[in-house]
DNA sequence: GCCGTTTTCGGCCCGACTGTTTTCAGTCG
């Protein structure tokens, strides 16, 4: 995805936001925020083609984004920003909490930011205010909570193409980004970059435009909060200790540990500098020389948690993990029939162009009201599916959809009309508050419908913004396992959704997964990089994973 | 602010849930 495309969009996303905290009319922003959409998802770079031919953009928003791409912002953003408190932007970060609560409380009682709110609620300083009741305020309350126990971390999404450009934006002889960003965390709290460099590299990283502040300048190692607010370290390191470097620097501080200790045992020393008998060099440049010097199988970054790897590693029974290049195939995508905002042409044949053996549709159903979906409409699509595969004879198009789980299990449509589909996907949109032995049976009895092959985005949570659903999971992967239903590791970085512990789980249930991109555009296709290194987090190989299997293994499973 | 086999103004994805209210506002997907 052009860089330029991803920062206009948020300049616009976060207009769009301060508009409706200003008390903008609703329609305006959602325009601002549908353009927003459209203008991430869009596959030309904008600051390359004209922004006009992105649906959604009309004139008065070609004309800002015209300005942000000349100067980085644009008059009426820089307005609102001048006349809205950063905190109370914030405040609608609060699930529960829009923008007409966030504005009431900023003018009616200075409410800044969520921290003021969480303050004012302790005090008793909302007790009977009109709108806001004893349950509204406990809410409240509770999602301040949740918000600063989030704390300062991102999601892999966010952290991921922050360090790809800082990455470009250094002249370096070599560059790469360590840390929990390495093993594919899907959070992150700092990023760690290491460079072959002359020192002046510093200096050119001190004067980046993303530097909001300098925290710590060395020769060695450099630390800024960026404009998002995200700590950044750069460190230079000699060419020749590359290797003893990037093992230090990956981490995770346990596995370092364990690693340290078996140097130390054999009479040697590993440091970031290399791994040395005395003075003596044993391993320094590679990654892979350091773990085949210590007598143990190269563990890939995901895998290095200090949980069991290095006794596998030692053994040689170390699986090798699916890879990125083993999946033929995405089975959870969208396109504008519902909430996509590509068309089915584009979608398919971008997903020719990243090579994949089959690819499905999966529009939402009618449930989901909002989407307006129909049977029709849904048949309509086949037919456009059915004519579209004659041109792609090399990957097989897939016709699926996304089924909305409700509350007591059932999905939109009848046996008769879901047999008919390729693939369905079934996940929970709504009732997420369900008590836990009401939100399992829900899931056991999607599982138990023949005809649903996969679960998707299990857990529903959003990063930073929602917390998971409460299931006896144990319950529920046991009944995927018996009933043949595969789990999705949804790769759309904010959900992240099954994490790597309930995949391990899941998969000591024998449960099997498929790693979706859950796209809506066309860039998004990309995001399924997320979730393969969730699956090498979880130490999934090919044999788990469907959407690695041939076509025909892969219409075996999901077959009633 | 965008858009048009509704065509230059008047619509704009719709419905449900929650907590508050006594008929509704705000939020969410």
């Amino acid at each position: 995805m052009a860089r330029a495309n991803e920062q206009a969009a948020a300049a616009l996303q976060e207009y769009a936001e301060l508009f409706a905290l200003t008390g903008g009319d609703a329609f305006r922003v959602r325009s601002y925020q549908k353009a927003a959409k459209a203008i991430a998802g869009h596959p030309e770079d904008i600051s390359a083609t004209d922004v006009r031919a992105v649906p959604g953009v009309g004139e008065a928003i070609a004309k800002k984004m015209e300005e942000f791409l000349q100067r980085g912002s644009f008059r009426q953003l820089d307005d609102l920003r001048g006349r809205v408190p950063e905190g109370v932007r914030r405040l609608t970060r609060v699930p529960s909490l829009g923008p007409k609560t966030a504005i009431t409380l900023f003018e009616e009682f200075g409410i800044d930011s969520p921290a003021a709110l969480g303050e004012a609620i302790a005090a008793g300083r909302l007790d009977g205010v009109k709108g806001l009741g004893p349950k509204t305020l406990a809410n409240l309350a509770k999602g301040v909570e949740q918000l600063e126990q989030s704390g300062r971390r991102v999601h892999i999404g966010v952290a991921m193409a922050l360090a790809e450009q800082v990455m470009a934006s250094l002249t370096a002889e070599r560059v790469a980004y360590a840390g929990s960003l390495r093993r594919m965390k899907d959070t992150i709290g700092d990023i760690d970059i290491l460079a072959v460099a002359p020192v002046s590299v510093m200096e050119e990283f001190r004067a980046q435009p993303y530097v909001a502040e300098v925290i710590a300048a060395g020769d060695k190692k450099t630390s800024v909060r960026t404009t998002s607010g995200i700590q950044v370290d750069l460190r230079v390191v000699p060419a020749g200790s590359w290797g003893a470097a990037m093992q230090y620097f990956t981490g995770s501080k346990e596995h370092n540990v364990a690693i340290r200790e078996m140097a130390v045992k054999k009479g040697w020393k590993l440091s970031e500098y290399g791994l040395f008998e005395g003075e003596r060099v044993i391993a320094a440049e590679s990654e892979e020389d350091i773990y085949a010097a210590l007598g143990m199988q190269f563990v890939p970054p995901p895998m290095r948690e200090d949980g069991g790897e290095v006794r596998a590693a030692l053994r040689g029974e170390l699986p090798e993990p699916v890879r990125l290049e083993d999946l033929l195939g995405d089975l959870h995508t969208h396109t504008d029939l519902t909430d996509g905002i590509a068309s089915l042409e584009d979608m398919v044949a971008a997903a020719h162009a990243r090579g994949y053996s089959y690819y499905a549709v999966t529009d939402h159903a009618p449930d989901l009201a909002m989407q307006r979906m129909t049977l029709d409409k849904a048949l309509e699509q086949r037919e456009r599916l059915a004519k579209l595969q004659r041109s792609y004879p090399g990957m097989r198009l897939l016709h699926g959809t996304e089924l909305n789980i409700a509350p007591d299990g059932s999905v939109d449509w009848p046996a008769d009309v879901l047999r008919e589909f390729d693939v369905c996907v079934a996940s929970v949109h709504s009732h997420f508050g369900m008590p836990r032995d009401e939100m399992t049976r829900r899931f056991i009895a999607a599982c138990e419908n023949p005809y649903v092959g996969i679960i998707g985005h299990p857990t529903t949570r959003k990063i930073g913004k929602r917390e998971p659903v409460d299931a006896d999971w144990d319950a529920v992967f046991r009944a995927a396992a018996r009933t043949g239903t595969a789990m999705e590791i949804d790769s759309y970085p904010d959900r992240s959704d099954l994490p790597a512990d309930l995949v391990r789980l899941a998969r000591h249930h024998g449960v099997k997964f498929s790693i979706d991109s859950d796209s809506h555009a066309i860039p998004h296709l990309a995001h399924q990089r997320f979730g393969v290194g969730i699956a090498q987090r979880a130490w999934l190989t090919t044999d788990d994973v469907i959407n690695t299997w041939p076509l025909e293994r892969l219409l075996a499973f999901l077959r009633p």
